[in-house]
Formats: C-alpha cells, structure tokens, sequence
DNA sequence: ACCATTTCTTAATCTACATCAAGTGCCCCG
DNA sequence: CGGGGCACTTGATGTAGATTAAGAAATGGT
C-alpha cells in the first residue's frame, strides 16, 4: 500500500505520531502515469516533489543540440523533482517522464511549506534529504571530471544493480554521459584495454 | 568585523534576536590560514562548516593519476565544507587549502546540531543553503554534459566576474575541468572556430 | 633586489569518445 | 500476425581536448 512505502521511507529520519502522519498524508495528492507520460516538462514551473510508489520515472534535459541528459532515474520509494524550479518557481529545465506505468505520490510546494511550519520535523527531514541529494550530486560531478566512461559504468552497475537489466541501455548511456554506439561498444568489451 | 559578515549572511534567510545571536556567535571560532595552508586534507574527517570572511579557499579532489579538481571555490561570504565526510562522519574525499592568507569563523558539526535544537530557524536556514548548493551543483553537472570547454569558461566568467582576475589561471581552468594549457589556448582565442 | 619556484604560453602529437552510416533483431500496436 | 519503428550492434572516420615538451614571464620569500 502507498501510503506505508512514503511513511517508512520518511521513517528513516525521523519519527511522526499517528496525527502527524494523518495531517501528512491529507497533503498529498495520488497520481498514475502511463509509460512515457510526463509529470513535468521544459519550461514549465515545478510546483510538486514527486515520490513514486511503484514504476520508475527519468528526469533529464536537453541541450542545444537536442541531446538528452538524464539527470535522475526515479525508481519506487524515491523523490524526486526539478529542484531549480521548485526552489525558485522560474520555467524549470527538466523533463520528468515515466519510463514504464508509474504512480506518485506529489506534495506541492505549498503544503510541503505548511508542513515546515505545522511540523519542524519536516523541516528536518527534508534537510537531510537535500544533503544527501547534494552529496550524490557533488558525487557525480568528481566521476564526470575523473573516471573514465567504462569506470563510470562500472560504478552504476555497482551502485545500481536493480536498475541496470532493467532500464533500456540508452538511458543508461545518456546517464553516464556517452552515446548509445559507444555504450554497446563498452559492455561488449570492445573499447581497446592497455 | 567579521561577525557582521557573517550575521548578515544569515539574514539573508532567517531573522535573529539579539539573544539568538549571541547563542550563534558564541558557537563560532575564528581561525586564520596563511596561503597554501590546509584547512582539512584527504582522508580526515571534517568536523567544521567554515565560514569565510576574508582571503579565498578551493576545495579540491586528487584522482587516481594525481590530477586535482577543484570542486569549490570560496571567497568571502561563502560556507565551505567536504559535505559527504561532514555528514557521514566518514575519511573525506577533499582538500581545503587557503589561495591567500584567509580567515575563517568555523562552526563545529556539533554545535551546529545544537543550533538545529535550541534555535530551529537554523534548521530552516541550512536547509535552504543546501538546497542552493544542490542547484549549484546539479548545474555545474549539466554543463559538464552538454557545454563545451569554451561555453563553460563564458559561463564562470558572467557568473564568478570576481573571481576571474584575481584567481590563478590553473584554478579555474581546473574548476571548468580543462588542462591549463588547453585554457591558456581558449583566453588567447586560439581554438579555431567553426 | 634577486633567485627559485611557480605560472603561463605555444607547438606537435595523441586518444577517448563522438558522429555518421548500415544493418539486425525485436517488440508493440493495429 | 504483420510491419514499422525503436533499441542495439558494428565499422569507418572525425574532433575536442589531453599529453608532452620547452621556453618565457611573473611572483613571492628571504
């Protein structure tokens, strides 16, 4: 059910009473989405932080010469939205879109305010939430400047077992930041070892 | 004086009493670095968000083949941390080094959980600070995948006018994730262009 | 003021990855 | 159950930026 997956996952940092969870979950606002269906798309103002309770959605962008970038696969019990966006409430950059039927949970910004205000521990917990996003983020960033594509690859499969035979191989390409050609070159073994 | 820096810094999201100021500065401790000093080196384990209030600090990585990255700069007015050893409590990935001679006002991770207790408006202020570093961050990692070398230096450029004159060439070719003698190439304008 | 070190420039060559092109297999939808 | 697109593979060629090497200029410590 729904519902216990997110108040487990906030469980994780911190402890609601039944009340909190009640005032909580009335916040939120189910949502199904069929395979390639977007939950936000370029230049629209992001208005929700998303978690998804079953399915998985992809967040990326697109530069000027029309490459796609994922910025953020979203599996189920995970958040996610375009936080340029919802922090500044300007025309966002991303595309949210599912890569199979997927169901979210959506807390707007405002209610997720109301919760800052009714419930510090929200306040808390999304402080912690944030930081490890910005650790993962800032992570990400040092591969992309030191490793090598194959040892990015190789730290995705590690770090990502459940979504690698499971995802389509561009997606994972474009994560890692090459093309599909020379992803399939890679897993096949084919780039030249020294 | 550094501690209206500092306070005024706050202000900038959350608004203190006299009395919360007080609890706030009391929990600070300055410290000065000469040029080429280390705040905190690889492998240790970060105990202090840092505060600068004059001089300039990088953060930086060391990969495998020993070449550095340089994650952060922060001049004035800025915080600095390694936050995934500060959060995990774990040996960190980071180099903190003083590019002048720099005094900082550090706040211990204790005392800022303190902080987080007695006075939740720091929480709340925290939060947003991380939230804007995670903008930062998510930004620079979708212009290390779409930009090239010479768009990223045009965007440090416009976004850091400061630091551009008054930083050495190789920190920054560094920063954009160039060698400096391709960056020297793109100054002089000697990249052909298409 | 001076020397040593570091920083910056310029040039030749090299390489990881992109691009372009073609072909194969497969899966979804009518 | 058939076919049209999409995902994947493989090969040939192109290129942004790295590496190596060397000299010139700036800088800071004594």
């Amino acid at each position: 059910m729904p519902l216990n997956l997110i108040l487990n996952n906030l469980e994780k940092h911190i402890h609601l009473t039944r009340e909190e969870q009640d005032i909580f979950t009335a916040y939120l606002q189910p949502k199904k989405l069929k395979r390639k269906q977007f939950l936000l798309t370029y230049g629209e103002v992001c208005k929700y932080s998303a978690f998804v309770t079953s399915g998985c959605l992809r967040g990326y962008t697109v530069d000027k010469s029309g490459i796609e970038h994922v910025l953020s696969f979203a599996p189920s019990d995970w958040w996610i939205a375009d936080m340029y966006s919802l922090i500044s409430q300007k025309p966002g950059i991303q595309n949210i879109e599912a890569l199979e039927d997927t169901e979210v949970l959506l807390l707007s910004k405002s209610n997720q305010e109301k919760l800052y205000q009714e419930i510090p521990k929200f306040e808390h917990f999304f402080r912690i939430l944030t930081e490890n996003s910005l650790v993962a983020s800032q992570q990400r960033l040092i591969d992309s400047l030191s490793l090598t594509a194959e040892e990015r690859y190789n730290n995705f499969c590690k770090r990502y077992p459940t979504l690698i035979d499971h995802l389509p191989q561009k997606q994972i390409a474009s994560y890692i930041g090459v093309t599909p050609e020379f992803f399939s070159r890679m897993r096949g073994g084919m780039v030249r070892k020294r």
